[in-house]
DNA sequence: ATGAAAGCGCTAACAC
DNA sequence: GTGTTAGCGCTTTCAT
């Protein structure tokens, strides 16, 4: 491994040099501290100016922050989380932290514990993680060591907060949607790759759909493919679905992105949305009312979501010690994509 | 802004302790260098497991190397960016090194700058940048403190690397594909947030389907619609072009996101695809293949161009100085979203 | 109000 | 083959 010759960065201790100043003073001045002088935070200003000085972030890591927030997604591929993002980079913006963000799924837990390491590794001042599927005990253990809030996930814990939105009423809400529709054969495609948990929102999905349909009378219809919230995870779900017989007259996808691959699918077989099957999905990612094929989806507003994560994590920086939950109330969204089925 | 007392973490120190030899024993078998006997890694070794020792990233990244590679994307709700994402982290994965991301864009020049600086202030070894906007100055400035790829743009730099599609013949082969099927008045939609300049990737596909409507005859129907690289931009951008008289009947969207805004802005207007108007996009994103209105696109083969960015990177943090451009040569994937005018 | 100096955890000379 | 030690750039007491 050879050392490249970078560029020296600009330090600290050339700005001090060159206002003629000690370091302290122009750490002072960068932490907006007291017992600094107008005449000194203006000299040290001019300085950095000219030097083009920015701190050094390793640096400051050592001496306790980093101005980083660490964002443990599964996933960029899924769109909702891009609505999570605008919401947390909307908050924090100005805040003088910087979201970094790492994918944690795909590759099972194990990808998922080393994804999360390599945030704490980092020494980022707080962590916000959108449904994890480790356990609870893994969770706290973490907030032990950095500051975390964790999106979309039905724990309770003393040691974090937890933004998440009422899942039972949105699967509840598709659910009766379909059957005021006059469905019966409804279908659920889930998510198992991180087992069944009733900690986790797929799960409470899942188990609210076969609720509702039980409660419905409709308990001999109940019809679930486990695959995953992913297109393919959603094609492969539907294809699942449609070989039996007789087929489902709607689906219900546990998320937006299983959605579009649900359509596909059903496409595929030469079939038409709403006309032979009913799709819905959740999320409500904002990329589904723009489809040309309008699902019809559950909001659970992401972007607030997201802020309101950026919100709770800097106050655990800032020092709040409580534990907050901070839960959304669904919405159904009804479009084109669910309709009365063609043959009750 | 209060100190939590985070539970003190294990450092070389103890485990040096624990082990009952030096720090630079430790340090060795973590670098797995040269001189050091076997009893002594083993020994290492199992007191590093026993207290669940993890190297502190920002002490390492004041000693040179973090271990980290930055990735900069304009914004992850492009499925295209997903693409690269896998490549890249295909790639780098079992190398030691951690991939990070930064949103870039969305906020303007500024905005870039911010990320672009947050990456180098945390001192990642190396940065993948894609699709940038800023002046070629900029990049080769960064390119002196950190190894750089650039990917989807039509620089040359001897600083830094490139990785890009051909985009003239991408976007002639959209052109050509649609008078083939003989269409005339066919539209285009681009992206002018980064002002127009030849060596972005959005300039080249506008400027070259100018040429090729030019080429053929078809000066008078060049139709552009500036927006951006979006849904939004894609819907309005349709929606522009759509209240011309006559309507353009094909339109040839920049990027697959844009062309999803444009099939809803289509729908919208009461119009189908492709009876009406045809659609095409660029990137194949693997979405658009699965979505049920399969889009024609040009497969740029995003994964081979994060793997191949994530493989320049290694090399160039190993210690390559040698600029290497590496270039893909797209190719046409026509699906239902294209086909002949109704009346030519 | 200002500055000197200790030390954060790690790596790499350099000694032994 | 192994250990001692000097810093990397910054923040933060503690003097002045």
């Amino acid at each position: 491994m050879v050392t490249r010759d970078r560029q020296r960065r600009v330090t600290i201790t050339d700005v001090a040099k060159h206002a003629q100043v000690s370091t302290t003073a122009v750490s002072k001045v960068l932490q907006n501290a007291y017992g600094v002088s107008e005449a000194m935070r203006a000299k040290v200003r001019a300085a950095i100016d000219e030097l083009g000085y920015r701190p050094h972030n390793a640096a400051r890591a050592m001496r306790g922050r980093t101005f980083t927030i660490g964002v443990l997604l599964p996933h960029i591929r899924n769109p909702f989380f891009a609505d999570i993002l605008d919401g947390l980079t909307e908050e924090i913006s100005g805040s003088g932290y910087q979201a970094i963000m790492v994918q944690s799924g795909g590759r099972g837990p194990a990808a998922e514990r080393r994804a999360s390491d390599a945030l704490v590794d980092r020494q980022v001042d707080g962590i916000l993680w959108v449904a994890p599927l480790c356990s609870k005990s893994q969770l706290e253990k973490m907030a032990g060591d950095t500051p975390l809030v964790v999106l979309g996930r039905h724990d309770r814990s003393a040691l974090y907060d937890c933004v998440l939105d009422d899942d039972e009423i949105g699967a509840a809400l598709v659910v009766e949607h379909l059957i005021a529709l006059g469905h019966r054969r409804i279908a659920h495609i889930t998510d198992d790759v991180g087992g069944r948990s009733s900690v986790l929102l797929q799960t409470v999905r899942a188990t609210t759909y076969e609720r509702v349909m039980t409660e419905h009378g409709l308990a001999e219809h109940i019809a679930v493919a486990a695959t995953s919230y992913t297109e393919e995870g959603g094609y492969e779900g539907t294809r699942e679905l449609l070989a039996r017989d007789p087929r489902p007259t709607a689906i219900f996808a546990g998320a937006d992105q299983a959605a579009f691959g649900a359509l596909a699918a059903i496409h595929e077989a030469g079939l038409t949305v709403p006309g032979d099957i009913s799709v819905a999905g959740y999320d409500n990612a904002r990329v589904v009312g723009f489809a040309h094929i309008a699902l019809t989806s559950v909001d659970q507003d992401g972007a607030l979501m997201g802020k309101t994560a950026g919100r709770l994590l800097l106050e655990r920086i800032g020092g709040r010690t409580s534990a907050v939950r901070f839960s959304v109330t669904p919405t159904l969204v009804p479009r084109r994509s669910t309709a009365p089925p063609k043959t009750p």
